[in-house]
DNA sequence: CATGAATGAGATTTCATTCAT
DNA sequence: TATGAATGAAATCTCATTCAT
C-alpha cells in the first residue's frame, strides 16, 4: 500500500519534472512519509525509477491490449489515440490527477532515463515493440477485411504511427491543440483510407 | 573566441547527456579552461544553457530556411531532411564531432528544457514555429506547381511532418534505422502524390 | 535463549567487523529475529555489546583460572596460550564457528570500545588484571618449586606476557605464523628458565 | 598547505576516536574549513585516511631509521622506545599536540582499518616489516661486536620486540605506568644480556 | 514475543557560485 | 582574463530507535 502510494507519487513527479528534480524530499512529502521511509521499500533512488518505470510499463501494454484488440474499426482506435490522446488521459486517471492540475512530460522521462540508465533501456525498446505490435496487428486485420487500403507496409506504417505519437509530447501548447490533433489525423486517414 | 568554445562544448554535452547532468567541471574541461573561468562570460549555468539553445537555434534556423528555399523538389528535401536525418548530421557538424563519437539527444535536452526552463520556451516554440512555416511554405509551392496533390491543408501537413521528425529521437535504435526511416518516407509520399 | 542467540550473534560480528561496522540489521540477521525484536532484549546497541562483552570476558575469566591452576608446568601453559593461541581457539568454540570461516579481531574490537565506551573500560581493565593475576600466581609458584628462575619480578613478567598476548594480535598474517610464535615462545623461555 | 592541514587534522581525529568515529564536518572544523572544501582536495572520506596513514607511516619509517641507525647502544634505543614510548611522543610531535590533551590510539586505527580498508593493508605490512628490519639490523651489530648475546635468532627477537610495542597500546593506563614499562625493560634486556 | 512500518538525526557527497589573487 | 580555494545548500543514503499491531 506504501509502497504503491510512493512508486505513483515519484511518477507523478518524474513525468512532471523529469528524474533529476526530483528530490527524495519531495517524494516523500507526496507519499505522506518521511524521506527516510522510502528507504524501507526501495534500496535507492534509481530503484524508485525503475519501480515506478515497470509500474507504469506493466499498466500501459495492457491498455494497448485492450484498445487495440477491442471490435472498433481502426479509424476510432487512431481517433482515440491520436487525436484524443487516450494513453495521455489514461495516465492521469493511473495517477490520481485531474488533467489541469499538471502536464506530465512521459517522452522527456523516457529520453532522460534511456540516456543515463542503461538498465531501464531494455523494458523502453520493449514496450515500444509491443505498442507497434498491437498496432500492426489491428492494421494486418483492418486490411484484410478491407477497412483501410492493404498495399502498404503494416510494420512501417505501425512505427509511423508511434513516432507521431511520441513526436506530439515535444510540441509545444500552440502546436498540439485538439484541432490540430484531428487534422493530422485526418492527413494520416487520407493515407489509409482505401478511397 | 572562448566564450564560443565555452558554449560549443557545453551544447556537446547538454546534447549528450543533458543539462542536469553535466556539471560546469565538465563543461570547463571540455572548453580547456577552469570552471572559475566560465564567470567571466556567463553569469550562471543556466545562462550558459540559454546562450548554448539559442546559439542552436540560431544556425537551425538559417539551415531550414537554406534547406527549404533551394529549388530542389519536396521529395528530396523530406528524404534528406526525415530519411537522411539532415539536422542531425548538421548538428554533429556544428560541433565539431564525428557522428560515430557520440550520440546526441537533442529531443531530450528540449524536452528536458521545456519542463524546467520556462523562460526559453519562447525561442523553442519560436524555432518549432519557424520549421512549420519553412515546410508550409515550400509545400504550398509544390501545391500551386502541381508538384504534389492540393486537397490537403498545409499547416496541418507541416506540423504532421514536425511531429514525425520529433518523434524519431524517441525511438530506440532497432526503430530507428535507415530502411525504417526510408519505409516512412515512402508512407508519407503516398499521401502527398498527385497520384 | 533468543537473548543468548542475540548476544553470540553480536559478538560473532562485532569481533569479525567492529561495532561500528555492525548494524543492528546485521545482527538480527544473524540471530534468525528482526531488528525490533532486539529491543525486547536489550536497550540499545550499546547495550547488546556490554552484554556480549561481559559474557565473553565471563567465560575468557574461568578460561584463565582453568588454564593457569591446572598441573601443567609453566612451559606448557605458556606454549598453550602463546604458541598455539589457546584463548582465540576457544572464542571460535565459543561462537560456533570454524576457524577457517571467519577471521576475528579481539584485539581490534576492544580499542575500538576503549576508545569510545568508557563505561566498558572498567570490566576490559579488570579482564586484564585478572588475566594478570592468574599468570602471576602460576610464575610465582613455579619459582618455589624451582621450575624457573626466581630472580625475576613476577608481576612484571605476568605483564609481559599478556602485552606479547594482545601484541600479536596487530600482526599481519606474514608476522603471525605458528614458527614464529614458536620461536618468540623459546625467547621467554630463554629468559624465565632456571639456566 | 591546506591539503596537510587537513590531513594531520584527520590524522589527529582519527586516531583519537578510530575512523568510523570521525565525521567529514569534525575534520573540517579541526582544519578550519568547510566540510565541502575536504573535496577539493580529496576524492572521498576514504581518499583522506589513505594520505593521512601514508603521511604518518612516511615520517614513521623515517624515524625508524633514525632511531637504530645512530650510535647508540641497544640497551638505550630500546629505552627510548619501549620505556620512553618515544613513537608515541614523535606522533604527538607530529601532529602538533601536547600528550595530556589528547590520548592517541595507534594499534586502534591500524586494527580497525586492516579490518575494513583492503588497499591500505599493503601498507601496514610494510611498515611492520621496516620496523622489524631495522631493529633486527640492530640486534645483528650489537651480537657481533659483542653487546649482547649472539645465540639468538635476530628475526624473532625483532617480531617480539614489535609484538610488545604493539601490545602496550591495548593496557589501560595501570598496566602501563613508566615504572612498569621500565621493569619490562629490564626483563628484556635479562634475555638478551651476554651475562 | 515479535514484526515491520516509520522516523529523524546525521553522514557522505555533489556542485553552482563567489572571490581573492 | 583566468585560476583555484572555499563556501553552503541540497541531495542521497544509513541506521538506531520507536511504536502500533
Amino acid at each position: 500500500m506504501t509502497k504503491e502510494n510512493i512508486t505513483i507519487a515519484a511518477l507523478r513527479l518524474f513525468l512532471l519534472r523529469g528524474y533529476k528534480y526530483v528530490s527524495l524530499v519531495d517524494i516523500a512529502g507526496e507519499a505522506g512519509i518521511t524521506k527516510g521511509g522510502i528507504y524501507h521499500y526501495f534500496g535507492s533512488k534509481e530503484e524508485v525509477l525503475c519501480t515506478a518505470l515497470h509500474y507504469l510499463f506493466d499498466r500501459f501494454e495492457a491498455k494497448y491490449q485492450e484498445l487495440f484488440s477491442c471490435s472498433q474499426g481502426v479509424r476510432e482506435i487512431l481517433d482515440t489515440v491520436i487525436a484524443e490522446r487516450e494513453m495521455e488521459r489514461y495516465t492521469y486517471q493511473l495517477l490520481g490527477i485531474r488533467k489541469g492540475d499538471y502536464r506530465l512530460n512521459f517522452a522527456g522521462l523516457i529520453l532522460e532515463v534511456i540516456q543515463n540508465f542503461p538498465e531501464i533501456q531494455g523494458r523502453i525498446d520493449r514496450n515500444h515493440a509491443l505498442f507497434c505490435q498491437a498496432i500492426e496487428t489491428k492494421l494486418k486485420q483492418a486490411m484484410e477485411q478491407g477497412e483501410i487500403r492493404s498495399d502498404l507496409d503494416s510494420h512501417a506504417l505501425a512505427i509511423l504511427i508511434l513516432t507521431m505519437l511520441n513526436g506530439q509530447n515535444s510540441l509545444g501548447e500552440q502546436l498540439n491543440t485538439p484541432l490540430l490533433r484531428k487534422q493530422m489525423m485526418d492527413n494520416l486517414w487520407q493515407l489509409l483510407d482505401r478511397k
